[in-house]
DNA sequence: GCGGCAATTATTCAAGCGTATAATAAGCCT
DNA sequence: AGGCTTATTATACGCTTGAATAATTGCCGC
């Protein structure tokens, strides 16, 4: 019997190949098309495979959602830290989720296939719960630093009612950029993003806009 | 042979019912759930009935997605119209966003599991970009007459530029709340979108939020 | 009250689904 | 170099899927 030829491959690299594969067929199929026989294909490999590295196709599915949000608050944090002022990290924060790669469609089309998994799934909400809280945590962090440097007093519910409207602004932002990137010009989002931002925190115009 | 009895009903009716029970699985079982017969079923007839009142399943699934964005946006835009003033339309309009029955768990199911098959389907593209035009036409029209009730001069580019950064942060903070409803107080999301309001619009604290 | 139209049901079909199990071969260890 | 482990393939199973077709029956107009 002719048998296809195989590479053995190491536990993180097959699992790495499969998450992206099963990521690859949601966005290009949609969650129903994302079966085992698609994924394993796109992946190279036999559909049996799966369920050696997974106990099911769910649990591939949780996977492959903490890496897709994993990859958005990573590059929006990792793109923060290059700044040298608070300032400038708060500002490059913002820009980063207005902006791709986080500004991607197979982006947004994966977070909104898991997102209309919560109310199903209890372990979809308790991965998005993650998410956002460290989200929020990130943006209520470099919020606090930015007041501080600025020798700014703000109280307690003060500054997390304003990181949540920051992040809402950011979030729709993001949504609006991604799915209408056609109707608005190239740096118009992120200007938009940090005129509202100074205006949300009651900066003028300006202030955070204005490159050093 | 017993076959079930049944009623014949106007078709007006039956494709209600038919895109009502379809809204149903979606919601409970998710996208790749709703199939014909749970459908059918849910609406008390058979799978075959479905081919009758519409060329497949997909399309069923359409006209879906035109019910579930109608209803949003015209729920929010219902509230509007009960205001006197253009400050108190707008105000409405905000407050009903971040309000039930809009902030939903279900609605946002319903939404997100559409907005991911954006870019598989151009049908679904065009259905979302009809009703994201009009919201932020209902929108700017209410933030262009509240301008105008101020005697407040604001160019046309910056109007559209704080429609945007305003429709941004209404979908945002839907977001956050109905996804993280247990973690805000009864009205603290809509104050928070309020106050948040004023300040995008460069307003004096409380000149929107406070009745009157 | 009955004839006929068409809305609805019932049944069938081929394809595809996720999973389980057994056979196989890749490649490390000695 | 050759045996052993186990990653991987191959195949089969029972169900479900969306769609097509044929049979029926509710009900409107006469």
């Amino acid at each position: 019997m002719n048998r296809r030829t195989y590479h053995r491959a190491s536990e993180a690299e097959r699992r790495e190949d499969l998450i992206a594969a099963t990521l690859d067929c949601i966005a290009e199929f949609g969650i129903q098309g994302a079966t085992v026989r698609q994924i394993a294909m796109r992946a190279g490999v036999t559909g049996g495979l799966i369920r050696h590295y997974f106990a099911g196709k769910d649990q591939m599915l949780q996977a492959a959602y903490r890496k897709v949000m994993m990859g958005m608050t990573e590059t929006a944090i990792a793109a923060a830290i290059e700044g040298e002022t608070a300032k400038s990290r708060l500002r490059r924060f913002i820009i980063a989720n207005v902006t791709p790669p986080v500004t991607d469609p197979r982006t947004l089309s994966l977070w909104a296939a898991f997102i209309s998994h919560i109310q199903i799934d209890p372990t979809f909400a308790a991965i998005h719960r993650e998410n956002y809280l460290a989200f929020l945590e990130a943006l209520e962090t470099l919020l606090v630093a930015f007041f501080r440097e600025e020798n700014r007093e703000v109280s307690k519910q003060q500054c997390r009612a304003q990181t949540i409207a920051l992040s809402a602004l950011v979030d729709g932002l993001w949504l609006e950029g991604t799915l209408a990137a056609d109707l608005f010009g190239d740096r118009e989002l992120a200007d938009n993003a940090l005129a509202s931002v100074e205006a949300l925190l009651r900066l003028a115009p300006g202030e955070l806009s204005a490159e050093q």
